[in-house]
DNA sequence: TATAATTTTCAGAAATTTCTGAAAATTGGT
DNA sequence: ACCAATTTTCAGAAATTTCTGAAAATTATA
């Protein structure tokens, strides 16, 4: 089984992709596959196509499946593990955003709040002012990122379509508030 | 000239989550010691603080000039060039999420785009309609962001700690839209 | 519980990325 | 125009990441 030809280009933009993204060029083209293929597929298939070692696409999968991009989908009657996306491109979206934010922002978060506890007196203002800026930068992405994360995908994607004229709208709420006061 | 030893925690950490935001660990402790340096500092103290060469030092300031995270400082009776920070921790984290949109998300918006644009009918629907989706999310993303982006400070602040409170507000919105036609 | 199918592991190989340091290029002052 | 200070470049070395493939572990079936 090779890769049809219609989604050669995109395994090999995945591929090329990967790094950038969070993972290597062959998680990546697997991440192709797997999303572009309309029926789950198994390891075998995926080594295959992308012409890996089964090895190789053995530990690609537990990284997939680290990420919670793809999940298994046993065949009746086959023994095989099938795999497929978890859910829309949407869902995927949100899920690679979570995960990056897990890896990218909450250890340096930690770090931060750690190093605010402890009052070194050794810290000039400057560097503690940084530190806290920082911390204060990081929560507060970290909150609005949760709370966005749990909106349904119709009103996030009310919300992005909306963009910057939400303040706009910010505005009328303060006079409202206002008003009312 | 050696790493102020409340800094070496940070210079370490930048180190180690350099390439997770996307450039290496030597750029990442480069770009602690700029930031976290009360004055500007010059290529051969930031070669001796983290004892790398002063060839890497000079690639790597050439990346984060890139990344337009740092710019050069001319200090009066020295021709050595010093470096700080484009600007606040706001600033700077503004500018790496935008770098990263461009380097994360604009060549696969473009790929999409021009997938879209040649109707190979020798795609099927199913191929056809994932790439409609991606196209769409990214598009909506990205102008969102750019969006986003041209907002103050302040009222981005505003924005963020709403997180999904916004929610409600478009409720309100939309109930005024209604009762005014 | 034996066995055959399937998946995982991981040591060493291959590929890729990063780093060094000396030479070349550039810059600014006289 | 010359010189000295400074920065950049880049070939090869070093470090790191990724990949292979055979052996070990796991799983399902009879």
């Amino acid at each position: 089984m090779s890769i049809p030809s219609e989604l050669e280009t995109f395994v090999v933009h995945f591929g090329e992709m990967g790094s950038r993204w969070g993972f290597n060029r062959t998680v990546g083209q697997m991440l192709a596959v797997i999303v572009f293929s309309e029926q789950p597929v198994n390891a075998d298939q995926i080594a295959e196509m992308l012409s890996v070692s089964r090895g190789n696409v053995s530990m690609g999968l537990k990284e997939l499946q680290s990420w919670q991009l793809i999940r298994v989908h046993s065949k009746q009657g086959d023994r095989k593990d099938y795999f497929k996306p978890i859910g829309s491109v949407w869902d995927l979206a949100i899920q690679v955003l979570s995960e990056r934010r897990k890896r990218e922002v909450e250890p340096t978060l930690s770090l931060l709040r750690s190093e605010l506890m402890t009052e070194s007196n050794s810290d000039n203002q400057f560097t503690r002012d940084k530190i806290k800026e920082m911390h204060d930068l990081l929560e507060l992405f970290n909150t609005w990122f949760s709370d966005i994360q749990r909106m349904s995908p119709e009103s996030l994607q009310t919300l992005l379509k909306l963009g910057s004229g939400v303040g706009k709208i910010l505005d009328i709420k303060q006079k409202l508030s206002r008003s009312s006061k």
